[in-house]
DNA sequence: ACCATTTTGTTAAGCACTAAACTATCTGGC
DNA sequence: GCCAGATAGTTTAGTGCTTAACAAAATGGT
């Protein structure tokens, strides 16, 4: 067998771990599509949902570094982002009175409005992309994934 | 119960659906990006060579458009990951003489010999990092993804 | 045989993100 | 109390991708 069948094969017969790798990559793609679709359909930027529910997850005020590390973007980013969020009257930047380099970002009342009237049909629409799996399956993904997560 | 409490306890209560969905979703970032820094720390673009592997699961050669759907890009796209394989030498452009707007891409020889002495190492990286789950949990994960992509 | 339509690929402009360099502020060791 | 280093955030330049507008070539209905 020459390197000419052994790649040939090779491109074929891929080995169980990196079939489901490939199978994770495809079916989460699909799901974050479906999301992402639907803040782009309400002209809406999905990644600064993310900060705002990141920002009532943590109470109601962080700071831009700590959000940049629970979302997994950069801090440079995290300016960009928060822009046209403070622009636009979703959020405010505070100054934290102990540390002058620091911003104190809060969620507004229309930032709370949104995520109140967009959050819930997102999630909506995304579970029922789910709905292909029961809630025994669903569990059983979650432990995999957990697992997967831990190692 | 107003609306600020209902907002509070729903960034914080997921039903377990979202749940699955958000766990896939970082699983799947952390396994991409072990296979992305892969691909960086040997100074190769990683689409690039998704488009080599495509070609060869064709058969050697391949239409630019077929290429775009396949891995699930622009066409636009295409032409410019094409054109720094087609400068490096890993691909060889032809024309087809029944239709003149088509281009044939083909991998070369030193197409092959790139995908021949990384891909063995970049899959093994991929799988290592499954080897938390052990062979009858992958397939157990394989169906339940298969399931989801399916309706 | 001709022209409207479709298809293939390229070009141009723009968007979301990153990495690196920078500014401003704080901290700890002396 | 000072200053070397660390930390928070911004700016700038660049990358990888997309959408939209485009050019070239093929197709099909009349």
């Amino acid at each position: 067998m020459d390197s000419v069948d052994t790649l040939e094969s090779y491109v074929h017969e891929l080995p169980l771990p990196n079939q489901v790798f490939f199978a994770l990559v495809e079916a989460t793609a699909r799901l974050v599509e479906v999301s992402d679709k639907y803040w782009q359909s309400k002209g809406i930027h999905g990644a600064r949902v993310r900060i705002l529910v990141e920002i009532m997850k943590s109470g109601g005020s962080m700071l831009p570094s700590v959000l940049a590390q629970r979302i997994g973007v950069t801090k440079s980013n995290i300016t960009l982002l928060l822009q046209p969020l403070e622009q636009d009257g979703l959020v405010l930047r505070g100054s934290d009175p102990q540390d002058g380099r620091k911003s104190i970002i809060s969620i507004t009342a229309a930032g709370r409005e949104l995520l109140l009237h967009h959050l819930p049909d997102n999630r909506t629409l995304v579970a029922e992309r789910m709905q292909a799996l029961d809630e025994q399956e669903l569990h059983q993904l979650m432990g995999l994934l957990t697992k997967l997560k831990r190692r």
